[in-house]
DNA sequence: GTGGTTGCAAAGGCTTTGCAGGCAC
DNA sequence: GTGCCTGCAAAGCCTTTGCAACCAC
């Protein structure tokens, strides 16, 4: 079986995204990392963000029409995507502000995990005076 | 300025994707309908389901490392995707049970929409006894 | 007739994968 | 020494796009 060997790429990339205070894509990340380790490959960056995710080291997050985008767990943890500048900003919601949403699974589904991008418009952009309507 | 026009190709899409039970990918789409117009190509589907859903008349349901599925519109419509069997099913969900989320938003953002994907496991799965951890 | 729309095929972007060499253990 | 991990490059998948012919208005 796979035991998880650590290398200097893992590590790096790791460190990166920790320090991140954005939410960084595989290929901003990539460029990150070979700031320090010159000859790392896309390819490696995917393999080891995978497996971090995997192992619940990291979050992956799925932006609708965009590159997947890296975060450091936190618990609770969602996000805003402004509509305006693209920014991701997190949401620190309570057990409790679910709870409206859970009350209406199925019968006999089982919850595992919740998914949620809030699509607004963040203060800075809405100060800004008024963001045009994209379209 | 771009006026709609009225195709067959787009009214057999609309009519495909609103009779659909399921929530079907553009590949899926394109399968159908090539049923009733055989020569319909790929391209034009994505075409048609872009300015479709621009329109309000689809909606699109982005699904993390899947193609994307359409639907018909419902009001306060969100999804349960199944970790087992990749199904996906509807949640209809009041706008009070939103309001423990949504309080949560950072002040002065502006709130425009809102996609939740909720993970889990639908029902029939859970009773065809204990679906297997995805490692 | 005009210009949005289509079919076809090629290209685009993000991500995964095969392989041989390298490195952690 | 073993076998997981890496770099490199090619391929994969979903989606978009250029172009000439076509069709709705």
């Amino acid at each position: 079986m796979a035991t998880t060997r650590h290398t200097r790429q893992r590590q790096m990339v790791l460190d990166i995204v920790r320090a991140a205070q954005d939410h960084p894509d595989a290929t901003r990340i990539h460029d990150d990392v070979r700031r320090h380790l010159p000859h790392i490959s896309l390819g490696t960056v995917y393999r080891v963000l995978d497996r971090l995710v995997e192992q619940g080291d990291l979050i992956k997050l799925h932006v609708p029409g965009e590159a997947a985008r890296y975060d450091a767990p936190t618990p609770r943890h969602h996000h805003l995507i402004c509509a305006f500048c693209g920014g991701i900003q997190d949401l620190h919601l309570t057990p409790g502000d679910l709870e409206g949403v859970l009350r209406h699974l199925p019968r006999g589904a089982r919850f595992e995990n919740l998914t949620m991008l809030v699509h607004g418009v963040c203060a800075p952009c809405t100060s800004h005076g008024d963001p045009a309507q994209a379209s």
